[in-house]
DNA sequence: CTGAGCATGTAACCCGTTACATGATTTC
DNA sequence: GAAATCATGTAACGGGTTACATGCTCAG
């Protein structure tokens, strides 16, 4: 959670833009967790009236919320097996018994990844607009997200060249026809 | 489920080397899950001793959990949001308040990922020397396997780049000191 | 004779998703 | 007047992890 005063529904919004390409989460799990950790001392919350629907209920850290999230970073990375479901299906692209649809296949994950590049930049241009001298001269808050942008751009573009690559190279391999 | 018969205990062998960058699962979980796919109809098993160790269990699809996995293909591919734990410590960094503490935290993110990496081109060069003709000539089921290697290798070569422009960077920058 | 690797499993728990439920306001 | 957006929640379910349990063989 971060210092300013955030609902849980703005932290939705986060998870579908900027933060989405290392972390999403449910509505439904966001508020039940929020209201969890106010209960053991890390976060502290206040309500504020809004224009329209019901009263926002805005969460803040607390200082032994900062020390928990900093016993976290200091204890180093958390490297853990992700579960990729689209290169578990590009493992398993011969089951089609067909070039012409494993590639049809690839071109359909092409789109799928320039979509994806295309939330993050405008995310990342969102953020170079905002904040002004980007990106030294930022406040350490803003760097640090604009450091993991950087690394969803560079995967997300590394991406969409190897789906480039797998298609030009299956419609040149075909050996089934011959 | 590959067509070749295989036990419980190999497929996690994969999970930990060649698969480890996209899926991997526990023991508790394959086991379970291998017995309830048989019942299903979509494998089917027979055991065969081992030199140690209790009977191995060997199991192998079947023509309906081939067609399973066809349509599970056909569907398109399924691009779900990922969670990087270390991706959301980077955002937090600034919690340290310390550009050295985070410099620290991103120069042993480097070295996980290079240990990553490194097993990533075992599994490789393991490939292109059991298997002839890489990659183009290979069959199928090796070729598709293969890309998903090469994806692999790309995302942590990037990471790895990556972790050494913000290590340069963060050394660089400093807004504290000033 | 100890520890690592082979090989199979069960039980408890937690995290996260889908589906469901409510109700106000603004836009077309 | 319908649909989208704001804003908060609950309940059921499933997938996955950790911990526990067993027993055999080979290398040091």
């Amino acid at each position: 959670m971060l210092h300013e005063p955030t609902s849980g529904y703005d932290i939705k919004k986060q998870f579908n833009t900027s933060l989405r390409h290392f972390w999403a989460a449910e509505l439904s799990q966001i508020y039940p967790l929020l209201r969890r950790l106010e209960q053991e001392g890390l976060l502290e919350s206040h309500t504020s009236s809004s224009s329209k629907g019901p009263q926002r209920v805005l969460y803040k850290r607390t200082r032994k919320g900062t020390a928990a999230l900093v016993d976290w970073l200091a204890a180093g990375p958390s490297v853990a097996q992700e579960r990729r479901h689209y290169l578990a299906q590009v493992f398993f692209l011969e089951a089609f018994d067909d070039p012409d649809k494993a590639s049809e296949f690839m071109r359909s994950l092409r789109t799928i990844m320039l979509e994806e590049l295309a939330t993050l930049e405008a995310a990342d241009r969102d953020c170079r607009a905002h904040e002004s001298g980007y990106p030294d001269a930022l406040p350490d808050e803003g760097y640090y997200r604009a450091l993991t942008l950087r690394l969803g751009l560079k995967v997300f573009a590394v991406t969409v060249e190897w789906c480039d690559e797998c298609i030009a190279e299956i419609k040149r391999r075909r050996p089934h026809e011959l």
